[in-house]
RNA sequence: GCUCCGUUCGUCUAACGGUUAGGACGUCUGCCUUUCUAGCAGAAAAUAAGGGUUCGAUUCCCUUACGGAGUACCA
């Protein structure tokens, strides 16, 4: 890569982040770190409208919980701030300017109510009215107005927009790193607005005015960008800059049904959408977070990489710096992934086996109300035996509670399978052989049980699945030794008692 | 409607003209002389369709179909 690296994210602040928006800055994150470059984050507030408090300190969370930290932004190394563009709003108006100077631009008086007229009225026609030269010398604007008429409109205060003169009868190449060459009839482009009758720029503007100015080398983005593509190539042109590369990513769709997947699916789908838990300021209403469900972040970030991404091996398993150094945007497809919820819980397992035992303790006791007097080390122990069943912290409880509290009742189906004839005396010599066991460790518990079934030709399941029945109260769990050997000698024997009391 | 982008197992994907079309998730089956939502082993499962180009097409071209995005003084 020859020139400095230097990537952005540039998220609107209307809501929270949402998991495409997550992948998004990941890849650009990954891509900036591959290079030694800088990822930056910009906080796209043109629309004031739709501003929403509280949104981009959660996009700013959402990063940090992902581990992809921005290297420059809002409170962070401002060499090329502000980078809220509503802080940098005096800076557009001159670069909208400079394209009337040159000839690129105009001025436009046509109110909102007088356009959809238009559109509605194409519309009933079976036609779509597009603002562009084929029809611009019949609407208001200072290309069919005479210079005075147009000025005096302007002295006046009349409200206008300024909107880019999109040439006629030309073909755009353009350029994309991941799908290729586009060609472009700019006949079928319309004059979009730049510059909004209350002072501000639009996205389009606002856009390539700030990459330029904070020295954007690559541009890596939603694919619902690409058809703006040919506008923003040829600002940069009118502006006589040279354009950044351009990278258009697929977008993460629902996993079943239609469209992309979007921040009003919520949890409809069963499943959050966005990296953390957010509660609307509005109404209050919660929407569940990838971190508050229980999945650990590493295990989302190596899930999003893989949408989209591969690095043509066999290999899955992927630390944030394996995926640096593996990331390769040629590797990115240009078909739409859909989003699969059952994969992320399998990559959330597998994490959950990495997870340091005595953290997880901690985590599952301030969980659990019931693990309140428990020492940690116990529950750590525990969690070392039962984690491999769990997805989450909180399949803990219901892997694990028999550790902590003897069992109630025993499942019912488990009963007729496990208590017959004979069990009730088995049990009784069980709980002999067991208090013979002095040192009670899983060893001798073993030798002494397993010797006792074998020389009396018992057969295992008649001992082993009442008793495992007697201690969990379900057919469930780890090696019914290490269970006793857990919750000791006086335990077992009095689990072993209560079955055989109610036989 | 128009414009652009796309199309390999149910899903995520590998293959960059020559493979028995590979892997992963999920599903199913078996094993674990003691359970399981775990583990291990195995199985089923795909090149959207039709034309070209080529000795040979998943791969290149065209058409159709289907899917997605965009079509705002929103980003």
């Amino acid at each position: 890569m020859s020139k400095n690296v230097r990537v952005r994210f540039a998220p609107s602040p209307t809501g929270p982040l949402h998991i495409g928006g997550v992948r998004t800055a990941l890849f650009n994150y990954l891509f900036a770190k591959k290079h030694n470059g800088t990822f930056i984050l910009r906080i796209e507030d043109t629309d004031q409208n739709r501003y929403v408090e509280g949104a981009e300190n959660y996009i700013i969370d959402a990063l940090n919980w992902c581990n992809i930290p921005f290297d420059e932004g809002p409170g962070k190394n401002e060499t090329f701030g502000p980078y809220r563009q509503s802080e940098r709003k005096h800076l557009y108006k001159q670069y909208a300017d400079k394209l009337i100077a040159s000839g690129n631009a105009y001025y436009a008086f046509d109110t909102s109510d007088e356009l959809d007229f238009h559109r509605k009225d194409h519309e009933a026609k079976g036609k779509t009215f597009i603002y562009n030269w084929h029809n611009r010398l019949k609407l208001k604007n200072s290309l069919s107005l005479s210079t005075e008429d147009t000025q005096a409109k302007l002295d006046n205060g009349d409200h206008y927009v300024i909107r880019f003169k999109s040439p006629q009868d030309e073909t755009l190449h353009l350029k994309d790193s991941i799908r290729g060459d586009i060609k472009i009839d700019t006949n079928i482009l319309d004059d979009k607005v730049l510059f909004k009758s209350d002072g501000m720029p639009t996205y389009h503007l606002a856009n390539i005015v700030d990459d330029h100015l904070m020295e954007i080398s690559h541009v890596i983005r939603g694919e619902e960008w690409l058809p703006s593509l040919a506008l923003h190539i040829q600002l940069y042109t009118a502006f006589g800059w040279e354009a950044p590369e351009f990278a258009h990513l697929p977008l993460i769709l629902k996993p079943t049904g239609k469209g992309k997947l979007s921040k009003r699916d919520g949890d409809k789908l069963g499943f959050p959408v966005f990296p953390l838990e957010w509660k609307d300021p509005k109404d209050n209403a919660t929407s569940s977070g990838y971190k508050e469900e229980g999945y650990f972040a590493d295990a989302v970030v190596n899930f999003l990489a893989f949408l989209g991404w591969n690095p043509g091996t066999e290999q899955e398993l992927f630390s944030l710096d394996e995926l640096i150094t593996a990331f390769d945007l040629e590797r990115v497809n240009k078909a739409g992934a859909r989003f699969d919820p059952d994969k992320i819980k399998w990559f959330n397992h597998h994490y959950m086996q990495e997870q340091n035992n005595d953290d997880l303790a901690e985590a599952f006791k301030t969980q659990q109300s019931e693990l309140a007097e428990i020492d940690v080390n116990y529950i750590a122990m525990v969690i070392g035996l039962i984690k491999e069943r769990a997805t989450f912290i909180s399949d803990f409880w219901q892997l694990s509670s028999y550790f902590f509290i003897a069992p109630e009742n025993y499942d019912e189906k488990a009963s007729k399978k496990a208590f017959k004839e004979g069990t009730k005396d088995l049990m009784s010599t069980l709980i002999t052989i067991i208090s013979n066991v002095n040192d009670f460790e899983v060893e001798s518990l073993q030798k002494e049980v397993k010797g006792w079934i074998t020389e009396n030709e018992i057969g295992f399941g008649k001992v082993m699945m009442p008793l495992r029945l007697a201690l969990v109260g379900a057919l469930q769990g780890p090696d019914v030794f290490d269970i006793m050997y857990m919750i000791g000698k006086n335990e077992t024997i009095k689990r072993i008692e209560k079955v055989v009391n109610s036989l």
